[in-house]
RNA sequence: UGCCUGAUGGUGUAACGGUAGCACAACUGUUUUUGGUGCAGUUUGUCUUGGUUCGAAUCCAGGUCAGGCAACCA
């Protein structure tokens, strides 16, 4: 299939490079900072650069780009190391850019003996006033024309910690009237007296973005670095450090991140929803990170399949959360076993059955004939969801009401003769009687139904919980809406229903066992949820063509 | 009044000078012991104006619109 699909541009960058010999093999990276959890838009990053690797029979390095202590944290390397796992890569190499802190400090000092680097006094605002605007050329400064003696021993200074936080920077010299803003004597490096999360205490000097990534790419001998849009303007000081250290060429490519409605993707606000206590933890089922996805149920074939289905372009895009909703019951659809549960329950007693109970059996998935079947206990009293019973049926009612005739899934035909109500008005008990020659595989009756309802004996069934999630958000374009992005969460993403009953086999399957309960949707056990109490955490619902007709 | 990107149905993504295709969404029909699934089908598109060419989504020029760039973040 893959093979049949077209190239995408950065593919057809690296078949050339490969035809032409250019490389032999191609190496990539996916580099992370970890200062959060990894989302649905690394997922693609992920995804891009292994399945590269994968595609051209080459490999991938996982590498943390750590040189901001003030934000990282070991925890996000684990749960990162476990994420990329879970979706089914494996990288060649564990690399850390603060493994080359040695060396960086080594090509800083290469730059300033070729007085294309110099320290800078001068304050932030100071540097941010002299670099001009866009329209208007920067101006230097005095501190630009200290000779390499000076800059040598300065900057070996910041290194031993002679000044404070922000007292002096490490700049290029490059060119200040430069139209690219990027280019106009960017920093390398900063004094910053904090913890790394690695290193302990051994630096308090750190390289900038732009002095370690290329770097770090051009160490690892990394031949197609592939990061997202807007890094662009970075592209060319990525080259001049290249060039100017005369070291491995790295080539930086560009593509379009990850935008999807109904859902923020920014770590900064992944992270406030988090400490706020809008979700729970990171790993809530609602978050778009990969471990909340993982909780809810999502598999890592379906966020894979979304990825594949999404593309890599140049464009600007917003995907449809309904893109990976398909993704997930796609592959859900084929491997979920079938169980039944019902909520909000009204009583169904079938006057006429006489046998006390029985085992019926059920096929476990109809998509797979060799997925079996499991025994499901039947009686005479049922629990069936009240919303299968209405007093007075409209007209496109398949289910049941007075005198409707439905089948019970995997079990009989059955017609209703009479309900009660209790004081309050509310439907009570259900009385029908059953056709014992309809029975589910063995249907000699000749009778024909639209509905098939699921049900539990009474008896039988056992208390689950049900949490029914939403999208997190009431509006497609959260980040585009006006205000503060936290008024536009759904006061309903999340809904606890506790009044739910479920077949006795939920005892026998595993805790990580995918389920669709019939007619109501996937679900997966909650990392919460025990033997004792089942939690079953919605996946996603299935296509409800009566919920859309209801709305007509 | 700078520089850099980009513009193809509702949403994405192909077509590399030669029939605008695919997926999702929507809608119709059909099958079905899940109003699920499957199957068949329908609807909807090349930002604009010129130019080159037998022929342009594609090449060229101008315009329009959208996004990005002036963190001691990555």
């Amino acid at each position: 299939m893959s093979e049949e699909k077209s190239l995408n541009f950065i593919e057809e960058i690296i078949s050339q490079d490969l035809a032409s010999g250019k490389y032999e093999n191609i190496l990539t990276r996916f580099p992370p900072e970890p200062n959060g959890y990894l989302h649905i838009g690394h997922a693609k990053s992920i995804c891009l650069n292994f399945g590269l690797a994968k595609r051209f029979g080459g490999a991938t390095n996982l590498r943390f780009d750590d040189t901001n202590p003030t934000k990282e944290e070991t925890e996000y390397v684990d749960s990162i190391k476990a994420d990329v796992k879970w979706l089914g890569f494996e990288w060649v190499k564990e690399c850390y850019a603060s493994d080359y802190f040695d060396q960086l400090y080594e090509f800083a000092v290469q730059l300033i003996e070729k007085g294309l680097a110099y320290v800078d006094d001068s304050t932030a605002e100071q540097i941010a006033l002299q670099k001009g605007t866009p329209t208007v050329p920067g101006t230097g400064n005095e501190y630009r024309d200290r000779t390499v003696a000076e800059n040598l021993s300065l900057f070996a200074a910041m290194k031993e910690g002679k000044y404070n936080d922000g007292e002096k920077v490490l700049r290029a010299k490059i060119d200040l009237a430069s139209p690219n803003m990027h280019m106009r004597d960017p920093l390398l490096y900063r004094i910053k007296k904090a913890h790394h999360h690695r290193t302990g205490d051994a630096w308090c000097i750190y390289p900038m973005y732009d002095f370690a990534h290329g770097q770090s790419d051009s160490i690892e001998k990394i031949t197609h670095s592939i990061c997202t849009l807007e890094f662009i303007p970075h592209r060319a000081l990525y080259d001049w450090c290249i060039e100017q250290l005369a070291i491995f060429p790295s080539k930086q490519y560009e593509f379009a991140r990850l935008n999807m409605n109904y859902t923020v993707m920014s770590k900064r606000k992944l992270l406030q929803l988090v400490t706020e206590g809008h979700v729970s933890s990171w790993d809530d089922p609602r978050m778009p990170t990969i471990s909340g996805m993982r909780r809810r149920g999502y598999t890592p074939e379906s966020i894979r399949d979304f990825c594949d289905r999404i593309g890599i372009a140049k464009r600007e895009n917003i995907i449809d959360f309904s893109l990976l909703e398909f993704c997930v019951r796609e592959h859900l659809n084929k491997i979920a076993q079938r169980r039944m549960v019902v909520s909000n329950p009204v009583k169904l007693v079938i006057t006429n059955y006489d046998k006390g109970e029985e085992m019926l059996s059920s096929e476990n998935n109809p998509e797979d004939p060799t997925g079996g079947v499991r025994d499901v206990p039947f009686s005479n009293t049922l629990w069936i969801e009240r919303s299968d019973f209405m007093e007075e049926p409209t007209k496109k009612y398949f289910r049941l009401g007075p005198d409707l005739m439905v089948r019970l899934k995997s079990a009989y035909i059955i017609k209703c003769d009479s309900f009660e109500k209790d004081a309050a008005g509310n439907i009570e008990t259900i009385f029908a009687s059953y056709f014992p020659e309809s029975k589910s595989g063995s249907d000699t009756s000749g009778l024909h139904v639209k509905g098939t309802l699921h049900w539990v004996s009474a008896k039988h069934a056992i208390p689950v919980v049900l949490n029914e999630y939403d999208r997190l958000f009431s509006v497609e374009d959260v980040a585009g809406a006006e205000g503060d992005f936290k008024e536009y969460i759904n006061p309903n993403s999340l809904t606890t229903d506790t009044n739910a009953w479920g077949e006795p086999a939920l005892l026998n399957d595993t805790q990580d066992t995918r389920f669709q309960f019939l007619r109501k949707g996937y679900f997966y056990q909650d990392t919460k949820s025990t033997k004792e109490k089942l939690v079953f955490n919605r996946t996603v619902t299935l296509k409800d063509a009566w919920a859309k007709e209801q709305k007509k």
